[in-house]
DNA sequence: TTGAAAGCGTTACCAG
DNA sequence: CTGGTAACGCTTTCAA
């Protein structure tokens, strides 16, 4: 009852090993060397025996083990999903399997994720841009391996060095900040939760430019940070929305934050968007199907995650190649989470 | 630039290759026959060179791959996560890691998913239930995998032969049922999507009893199969919400399919629940959020998960402990998507 | 066209 | 306490 190897097979098909691994491996390198009749005799032992060949060996004997590791943060976000699906059909298409990873349940775990993939000696990493923002040793492991020369893309952050694919946030976000300060918008709070530096920049920093371009002043009160879940976005929310002068739109920084911001309003007996302007980042799937479908920022995340297999396929292929930064397209899509700005009581009206 | 290997390791600290391997797995099998001194030599030659074992050898040497492979059937719907959350905790508790795959983006890859597996030589397997059901090369290669002794566990479906954790959703679905018709619902419908043989004795059969038990026809035009995603929930409720003569009820298969329904509700201009009751299974985190928050049968997906590694890690110690099924509560949670039956226009009273 | 044999990096046994 | 050495299952070169 133990697994059969190829020398199970060999002597069940009369040849030597060398010949089943020639056949299993579909005819050797180019030359085919091997007799058609010998090859259904080995093909038959191996269906007979249901051999199966060891990857462990394999890997170790050929130098590569044709997996590629991929790290996304939170998997409870719907988004990282598309990126995952993305990542493993292209893969997949080009014979690589893929070892999918989350440090969402605990950051003290990255390390420990990092150092396994690295043990197992993948082909190459995908990582998201929030991933180096932690700890000192997870720094260290990763710079290690980029010593190493592994193939590594970067899905979300730029980084020198290494090939990256994202998106440039700042025109979008000035893009949102427009549309709602025409809207009359004039308090508007951002919520945003576990956020790699690049969120800041990208995203905080527009829309301070926006508001004071519009001579709105920027209240600090108005930005709230919190944690990846959807109850810390209803907390968020509900910190905000009590405030005595209350803001009128809302921008999440991503739709699961924002299912938590819609459940605020509606405890708060305001409707959106006539009392509440939303909007999101992501697109995930279920954001044209909530009630009312949200105001988003669309971004095709399987894209990404095909666009980041391609770059990394071709490291690997050519490891001196020059470093790739691919900006994929996003956009704003506006559906019925914004409205114009209700007319506050408490308005203090310096504006207009 | 190479990865160094024990060997180097062994250089650098002026030991052999077995020290090494002696002191890097902690100090050997029970006996400690490594001074401190040459220890510490070894430690540091590991961290200069950052020496990492390749778990491919180790693997190999070992036996074990100290891997547990999971399949979830769709990594889409939050439900799964929680499973993967709780296999992941359990297994990590235990020195053991996970390969995390998903067949939801193409059935055909079912069959190659378990492959990979099965070459990676994993040392335990964690299946949905729905998995079996599958194509015959799919059942082929999964039935060679339990007669090599590849421990086994399954989750959602009881099998003979192999471990399993799971409810019984009859007793719940029933409580569903009596629930409804408590509120005086008549025309009650049921969507639900791709499912398992089980799915049908375990949800479909307690309806259809029910319903006959109080006296109300059961209509097959209000029981409709669609597809995992929203939109195909939506496409059903609307099929289901435009009949002549309308359910008052609904009852989805899963709060994602939930999603949906309460969008065409929407679109249709009915209120849930004053217009349409709606009652669903899992309980996802964002379930308590939606507005209105959902009716669903609660289930707790991360214990699932770990009871199944718990499973799973007793046979890996002992293959031949008698076969254990884990029944695991569930419960009916009333929240806001369900209420008293309208009354209708359309609705012929041979009731009451 | 096929077979023998040399490793891949590790563990673990058994002498020193 | 430490150092050779034989596997683990496979790929691939070199001879036959």
């Amino acid at each position: 009852m133990k697994r059969p190897t190829q020398v199970d097979v060999a002597k069940r098909a009369g040849v030597s090993r060398a010949t089943v691994s020639y056949v299993v491996n579909g005819l050797a390198n180019g030359r085919v060397p091997i007799s058609e009749e010998t090859r259904q005799r080995v093909l038959e032992a191996v269906a007979e025996l249901g051999y199966m060949p060891d990857a462990r060996a394999q890997a170790l004997r050929s130098g590569s083990t044709r997996t590629i590791g991929a790290i996304i943060p939170d998997i409870r976000n719907p988004h990282f999903w598309e990126y995952a699906n993305g990542i493993e059909q292209e893969a997949r298409a080009h014979g690589y399997r893929i070892i999918l990873s989350s440090t969402s349940l605990s950051q003290e775990y990255e390390d420990d994720t990092l150092q396994d993939l690295a043990q197992r000696r993948i082909d190459g990493l995908i990582l998201q841009g929030s991933f180096t923002t932690q700890t000192k040793k997870v720094n260290n492991t990763l710079s290690q391996l980029i010593k190493r020369q592994l193939p590594i893309v970067k899905i979300g952050e730029p980084t020198e060095n290494i090939d990256s694919v994202w998106s440039d946030y700042r025109t979008v976000t000035q893009e949102i900040m427009t549309y709602l300060l025409s809207l009359e918008h004039r308090r508007i709070g951002l919520i945003y939760g576990v956020a790699p530096p690049i969120l800041a920049e990208d995203r905080l920093v527009p829309y301070r430019e926006c508001l004071q371009a519009a001579g709105v002043p920027v209240d600090p009160e108005l930005i709230a940070q919190c944690g990846p879940t959807i109850e810390d976005a209803y907390q968020a929310a509900l910190q905000l929305l009590l405030l005595p002068s209350r803001p009128t739109a809302l921008i999440a920084i991503n739709d699961m934050l924002a299912v938590g911001v819609l459940r605020t309003a509606a405890d708060l007996g305001l409707q959106v968007p006539t009392d509440l302007s939303l909007v999101s980042y992501d697109n995930i799937p279920m954001a044209n199907y909530l009630v009312p479908r949200l105001t988003t920022v669309s971004k095709d995340a399987v894209k990404f995650g095909q666009e980041a297999v391609r770059l990394l396929l071709a490291r690997i292929e050519q490891p001196n190649r020059p470093v790739q930064r691919v900006d994929m397209p996003i956009r704003l899509i506006v559906r019925e989470s914004t409205g114009p700005a209700p007319v506050l009581m408490t308005q203090g009206g310096d504006d207009g």
